[in-house]
DNA sequence: CCAAAAGTGTTCAGCTTACACCCATGA
DNA sequence: TCATGGGTGTAAGCTGAACACTTTTGG
């Protein structure tokens, strides 16, 4: 099989994956307690290492689901991490993904394999390794992205409000946006559908309630015309 | 060292370069006849493999350095590769860079150690394994990052004119601009000084050079309201 | 009836786009 | 003198940003 490589270096090569979960208030970031040496005990992202038989995306997807138990999650490659001293513990070169998931959907399911917990984005321990920098980089991408392709919904519930959906960019983006004008350029998509219901978590009057007309998504996605 | 790791399994770990060049006309993608097995013979990227004691950003840097002599080039990492069979003889998980260089600074350099060829990038050859697939990625990246950073300068020599400017940016997003509007968004950015000097190789009436106002141009960076 | 959040339009400035003619020069 | 590419300004439309009041309802 290798034959014609045989005298080059191998290496082991980890996934590590950083977790945006959004709770209708702030931006949150799914840490786990790692439980193998070494560094036991400390906060890093998720992550694992490389198998002969997958991918890259398989490895990032078997990975996201050990921790979540949620497939088909909105996934997507970071940046790859290759510092000679990164892990202490040996040469390993990390590729990272970052993954957007409501936080509902994995509050739902029980998980005691991990010792796991939302952090506000703001509030985050310190990880170990080179995690923090691949956080800070994950944020800057996803604002990069968010700005330019319509992904901020992977965070939401399939129903939320327009006040939800403001301040999961407002989080995102840190800094705040004109109410009217984020209703109207969102509303000029055209990709949200106005439901007869309302949500009365947030306020006394209650906010409509909104989903996503999958059709048009698609559509904008493809032609990509989105920009917040 | 590895001891807590050593359950795992290792891999190769190749670079492969994306190395864009333009040389007044056009935009060009240097590709080397690969000398090696497998698919010796065939055009490829330049690549190799990371070795133990370098970073993978060190690793692109000397395999960059190999091929074309130059150091303190523009090099980014573009996206790592790590489809099961996409290199042929064996497991390899490939990370992409990219690279913009001056293509008359490469073609001062004497390299005999490679059979390397300056394509148009619309008329190269089809490449092994999934290098294809990198270049499109590259070019798309390099499209995205050249209009909100001013990265274009990287491919034009000290002195440079507009209409050779304009060029490389109708290249890049393979679409006509309007001159004067150009000129004009280019112009504002404040970062070019106009030089006492006519390239007469384009017209009879001949364009003036400009060069880059590192210090503006550095600022420029820094603050990041470049957008072509 | 009051506090708190939801909802709603208009105006102005700045930017993007479209567009046509004269200039300098070498052959 | 003419063919070729270089250089220049203005007007119209569009987009983004700023801004304040009314509505609903639970307590």
């Amino acid at each position: 099989m290798s034959k014609f490589y045989s005298e080059e270096s191998k290496f082991y090569i980890a996934i590590d994956c950083i977790i945006f979960g959004f709770d209708k208030e702030k931006l949150k970031l799914l840490l786990i307690k790692r439980n193998f040496e070494p560094q036991k005990g400390k906060w890093s992202l998720m992550g694992g290492f490389l198998k002969p038989g997958e991918s890259l995306d398989q490895a990032a997807e078997r990975i996201l689901e050990k921790l979540t138990g949620l497939r088909e999650i909105y996934l997507e490659q970071l940046h790859s991490y290759g510092e000679v001293d990164r892990d202490s513990a040996g040469r390993v070169v990390s590729v990272a993904y970052y993954a957007l998931i409501d936080v509902q959907k994995y509050n739902e399911i029980e998980n005691s394999r991990y010792t796991a917990h939302w952090f506000d984005i703001d509030k985050k321990p310190a990880l170990i390794f080179d995690h923090d920098q691949m956080t800070h980089d994950a944020l800057e991408r996803l604002k990069e992205k968010s700005s330019a392709h319509p992904i901020g919904f992977e965070l939401l519930p399939d129903k939320f409000t327009l006040p939800q959906l403001q301040k999961l960019y407002e989080a995102i983006h840190q800094t705040p946006f004109d109410k009217r004008n984020f209703r109207k350029k969102i509303l000029s998509f055209n990709i949200l559908r106005r439901l007869d219901e309302k949500d009365k978590e947030g306020s006394r009057k209650g906010a409509f309630l909104y989903e996503i007309d999958q059709e048009r998504y698609a559509k904008l996605i493809r032609d990509g015309h989105f920009q917040v």
